[in-house]
DNA sequence: CAGCATCCACATAGATACTG
DNA sequence: CAGTATCTATGTGGATGCTG
């Protein structure tokens, strides 16, 4: 596998630079993974202050880029329902070791864990799968605050 | 440590997202750090087509973030080497499994390796550490190529 | 050699108002 | 509820020409 080679390629990458290269993408990827599902006005209470432009604009270029799935259903209000595809479940696992660089690195001069920043669901991050009776913490692991 | 937390927080990366989301950031964290030292003409080279301008505004975006250090030398004609911080170093790290996971997706519509891209060293990833003797393949591995 | 200055084109995000 | 339309402000990269 990739594993075996000393050298890998940044090509595959430059596709979707543009994509993970938006300010909201991969809160986005990382929310919808911390509930499995949810909805459109759902997604913008979680993300805080996002624009239901921008939070659209963003979800279509996931969904172009396979990254999200959308689920409609024919009701009256309308529900739409967004997901993880695979490759969208894979992304959020591999950025697990960018965000745990960025909490542990010496050099930090800007944000960190604030009490405006923990009133944010979609800032923190479920690694376990899952289930109904996990609840996502109200504040930010106190690991990362001792920072 | 952190991996005792089943949750995580996005905020330290909230700082950071905004320079790694830059076009050629990780393009240059990448081939810094696949030689080491690099000095502003052979980085223009390494990089492909990128303008003095980008790459000098990118530098300095850099080095204030505490990824990329820079040495100057008051010689005649001038040098100056850009090498990694620990920061950095860590970084370039922690992008890997972003690298692995781009090269395996499989909803992939965009950039493969091709020929204009096997061209530009910087798209190549040096993960073993660098040595005297050590010298970067001519074209990504097969491995990636077959994708 | 290693850049800076200037100008330009385009992309992106936000605010606000409106709709099927 | 789940968006769209419109406008605007800002950011970001490229081209070109010049300099200590």
């Amino acid at each position: 596998m990739l594993e075996e080679n000393t050298h890998m390629c940044f090509c595959p990458l430059e596709g979707v630079i543009d994509v993970i290269s938006k300010k909201w993408a991969l809160l986005i990827v990382n929310v919808i993974g911390n509930y499995e599902r949810l909805r459109f006005n759902k997604l913008m209470q979680e993300l805080g202050y996002i624009s239901p432009k921008t939070l659209s604009d963003t979800l279509k270029e996931l969904q172009k880029e396979g990254l999200v799935k959308k689920d409609t259903f024919a009701e009256i209000p309308p529900r739409v329902e967004y997901s993880l595809t695979k490759d969208g479940v894979e992304l959020r696992k591999a950025i697990i070791p960018l965000l745990k660089w960025a909490a542990t690195r010496t050099n930090v001069k800007k944000k960190k864990c604030d009490p405006a920043c923990r009133e944010i669901p979609a800032h923190r991050v479920r690694l376990a799968a899952p289930s109904e009776k996990d609840t996502m913490p109200q504040t930010c692991p106190k690991a990362i605050l001792k920072q």
